[in-house]
DNA sequence: TATTGTTATACTCTATAACTATA
DNA sequence: TATAGTTATAGAGTATAACAATA
């Protein structure tokens, strides 16, 4: 339960920010040909990661604005610039005539298909000088943190 | 030159992305009740960094605008707030008079101090799942990485 | 009565442009 | 004429509150 007291995890958040910042940068810098924002980009990938919905990816405004951390307000705003776009549809839900089923449309999935490069590319690029087995040994370290950070919300949260 | 054509590289920035703003969040939600923002935090420590200001701590606020990647407007802000907070105090150049020079208040470096704790904190609590050798191996890792990033970046720019 | 998504409105952080006072 | 910082104004991206349709 006690932590090492050094500063090496300081270090490591501070070292995590910049990498973040700079991968982040680049690619907003490589989308915004696309004409595709930040904000977007986010919303569309977990429209695709959407757990349980594989096939038709329909899910709930609400939902998405859960996973996003903004209020539903705000996923209003987004899933409009989105469906302008044409990269998203509205669907009634057959099931609930109040709410709003979002499904992506084709140019959709093109859309976070190229996302998805772009990532790659900038990540490869990024972590170009760190050497593959130690990427992999980075990653373990990672998913570790995550597990661990996972299992204490669970915790807490009873 | 050339980049390995896995994947890893991208799942590590997906990872990093994770990490970042979990530590972000929790970071944010620990400070907010000595009324610091995370702009406010970050132009703290800017200022206590500034090299070739050991001592004074004097910088010039068009000199924070760079560094915080913000324009010299949006630094105007970020000061008034924490002058107002105490935390910063803006005093006249004497071999410009049109400069303003920014020092840290007393109050200020015991802010930014607090500040040090938190993402100390933090960063432990989340990295804590992963060894302390293996701490240093994911910092060395990223070091790496950011002197790739800048060699390149120099070499653009020529 | 509670919930889903929307309209209306406002706040925060950032930006650009015009202005003042120096240089 | 150019520069440092500010006033004025505007644009994203987010929030809260009130409302309509539906449950």
């Amino acid at each position: 339960m006690t932590t090492p007291p050094t500063e090496t995890a300081a270090e490591l958040a501070d070292a995590l920010t910049r990498a973040m910042k700079r991968i982040r940068r680049q690619t907003m810098q490589r989308l915004e040909p696309y004409g595709i924002t930040p904000g977007q980009a986010r919303a569309l990938r977990m429209l695709a990661h959407s757990p349980g919905c594989e096939g038709t990816q329909a899910i709930r405004l609400s939902d998405l604005a859960d996973r996003l951390h903004i209020a539903p307000r705000s996923a209003t705003t987004v899933v409009d610039a989105l469906e302008e776009a044409g990269l998203v549809e509205r669907t009634p839900d057959p099931a609930d005539r109040r709410a709003v089923r979002l499904t992506l449309t084709e140019a959709g999935h093109g859309a976070l298909e190229r996302i998805g490069l772009v990532r790659l590319e900038v990540a490869q690029e990024y972590f170009g000088p760190v050497g593959g087995a130690e990427q992999e040994a980075l990653l373990l370290a990672l998913r570790a943190a995550e597990l661990g950070y996972e299992e204490r919300r669970a915790s807490e949260a009873q």
